[in-house]
DNA sequence: ATATATTTTCAATAATTTTTGAAATTTCGG
DNA sequence: CCGAAATTTCAAAAATTATTGAAAATATAT
């Protein structure tokens, strides 16, 4: 396979990748891009390569900077912005997790706590199941955060390492 | 708060939720109802729950059993199909990592291995990077799924258990 | 076997999300 | 400061995705 065309397969499919995880095609298709730009690329040059419009372009790129993996890089002598995407892949992945633990595990607890307190007598059937679903929820989702957090902060290794030797 | 109205908020921010993965919001709501419901419910009590159509109710329910994360349930004496959730949510989160593993996860390494067989001479910067990015992604899925795999056949200790203890 | 209840399908419609492109704003060299 | 280049905004249009509802298919009781 050639290489144009591996890179538009792995773009395309990086996309679509996207769309199943709450994120659009068009933003992972960007990032998808920069990951594999030797150098930093300007809003025109991802306009040009993905034929999408400005606006786009300029909404995605942002929304990728917010999401802290992207950077603007300036180059001097040059009038334009140029943007360039992490290489490490697994900083990629902690940057993720840290805004999605972020932005929807830690609301979820946050609501959970307050559905817990619910009021009503834990003998009627309904009240018993709705509170013993919610704490249960809200015991893995406390686990699950804490684990996120130990993930943030550790190395690489933590996959492939120590974890491993734990249960094999 | 009184139950019917917390109720309602878990349902709707559990659907909420599920937007952000991927999945549809009726799906998240049906599974959320089910979960916070003692008894199996038929397709016409989720109807009416969530004020949705019938076509729309059926297609979902299905693609829940097709997850595995909704049971039928045959009630003697009765003539209409019963639906239950697993209630153990632990069950319910090793369920959806196996599932989105096989559709999404293996796929995707499949075809990173196709990807990073391309041609091209790798001292040419734009193919060095191109198959660093793939290897770099290759290798830290491979860890992933086998993680995952681990996490599959764990028991719900995994997570607040042994993990822990490793790194604090 | 027939009638009736129940489930499933799917084309049409509605709702939502994404994309465009032109106008407004900002930036920056001279 | 001026003017051109670059960036940002956002209402309208397009594309995608979800939902409806009625008809078809299936299952069950009598």
């Amino acid at each position: 396979m050639k290489l144009t065309e591996a890179r538009q397969q792995f773009i395309s499919s990086w996309g679509a990748f996207g769309t199943h995880w709450g994120i659009n095609r068009t933003m992972a298709q960007i990032h998808a891009l920069l990951l594999v730009s030797p150098d930093p690329l300007t809003q025109d040059d991802i306009m040009e390569e993905l034929n999408i419009s400005r606006g786009n372009t300029n909404m995605n790129i942002r929304e990728l900077i917010n999401w802290g993996l992207v950077d603007r890089v300036l180059i001097t002598g040059e009038r334009k912005e140029f943007f360039s995407a992490e290489k490490d892949i697994w900083k990629v992945v902690k940057q993720i997790v840290k805004e999605r633990k972020k932005r929807e595990l830690e609301p979820m607890l946050h609501l959970l706590d307050r559905l817990e307190a619910v009021e009503g007598d834990k003998k009627d059937k309904q009240v018993k199941t709705f509170v013993d679903t919610i704490s249960s929820i809200k015991k893995l989702g406390r686990q699950a955060d804490k684990t996120l957090d130990t993930m943030i902060k550790a190395e690489e290794s933590w996959f492939v390492g120590a974890l491993m030797k734990v249960f094999k």
